[in-house]
DNA sequence: ATTTAACCTGACTAAACTGTCAATAATGAC
DNA sequence: GTCATTATTGACAGTTTAGTCAGGTTAAAT
């Protein structure tokens, strides 16, 4: 069911650093959109509105409502099929950061916060497996999703999927497979 | 939930012994980071940018923002190495984080955004160099400390220092020295 | 059902904003 | 070295908003 996560003015308050009567303010100003509760009169501001508030007033926005970006993160050390890949998916309009190693990989991760990443799963010094469980280890990234792309058998590709990929694709790929697997797993 | 530090400009200014039309001035040019309420149009300044001017411009840190981020990156493949480290500086009251590969070394950086990060030169499939190169050439980390651990040859290490580490400690070493070589680099 | 913690309102106080002007310090020309 | 130019800072006044406090009420937790 979807819980619909409301603030109230103190949490508002909180994370904007500010006193909750100033938010009160704000809400009774109309600058900040909020609707009362019967009993007390107290307001309650939907996440939506609250984000929208704080976007609109260049309010820097919380890491927890920062909206997932859309970008997609390739990570692959072979750098003639790391641009093949960022060509094809670019074109399909979407955002795209490249890390050609393990280390760029993590930091670019975690800055960008992307909604998918391609992993290759034997690079040289960045063993796919541990990349695999370190993120399904932390529950920031549980909606980032995976596609494990690798010229492995079929059995480490099947491995790859019960260790918390979304999906594989075994390499040699054609564009049309590759672009399908991404749309599979998330959207514009 | 994460209660939002900032300052106000009278606070900035106290701080810095300024009066606070200068501070705002400060941030006019934007030599200061900050936003506004959408109230009066207040200026509210995050710790942490303020903390990062106040590091540019070589002035005085306040005692109560130097613990800020005071914690320590260990970047070690080698268990054994990697925790001897770490329980040396966590007694001189460090907090430390450890990564023993490329890929967590990378996303704990961007994620915990450490004072200090060591880092062991000869990982395999990490090359101490290009995580050198990447760290120096993203501005949000200029404030990062390196300290570079190694028992790479003398001009192995110049040149680590040439590409921008700040400190380097050769292998092996004592905990006095690698005490000594961390409080050079950042205090308490 | 009871307790606790949080929120509301209203009035008041403290603090921040803007604009302008004078004082001070830094820079450059002679 | 002196003088003029420029930039930066502090001071003041008027205005507006944010924060505080107290007293009452209710939402939420146990």
């Amino acid at each position: 069911m979807a819980q619909v996560r409301v603030l109230t003015t103190g949490e508002a308050a909180k994370y904007c650093g500010v006193n909750f009567r100033t938010v009160i303010r704000w809400i009774e100003r109309g600058k900040l959109k909020a609707y009362k509760l019967p009993g007390r009169g107290d307001h309650r501001i939907r996440e939506e509105d609250f984000v929208s508030f704080l976007l609109d007033n260049d309010l820097p926005v919380p890491e927890e409502f920062a909206t997932l970006s859309h970008s997609i993160l390739v990570v692959e050390d072979n750098r003639d099929m790391a641009s093949a890949i960022a060509r094809v998916l670019h074109r399909q309009g979407y955002q795209i950061d490249v890390a050609h190693d393990g280390f760029a990989a993590g930091a670019q991760l975690a800055a960008v916060k992307p909604a998918l990443i391609t992993l290759d799963l034997k690079m040289p010094g960045l063993d796919g497996f541990s990349v695999l469980e370190y993120i399904r280890a932390k529950d920031e990234f549980r909606h980032l999703k995976i596609l494990v792309i690798s010229a492995e058998s079929e059995d480490v590709l099947q491995r790859a999927l019960a260790q918390g990929a979304d999906a594989v694709l075994p390499k040699p790929f054609d564009n049309a497979a590759l672009i399908d697997a991404v749309k599979g797993l998330i959207t514009h």
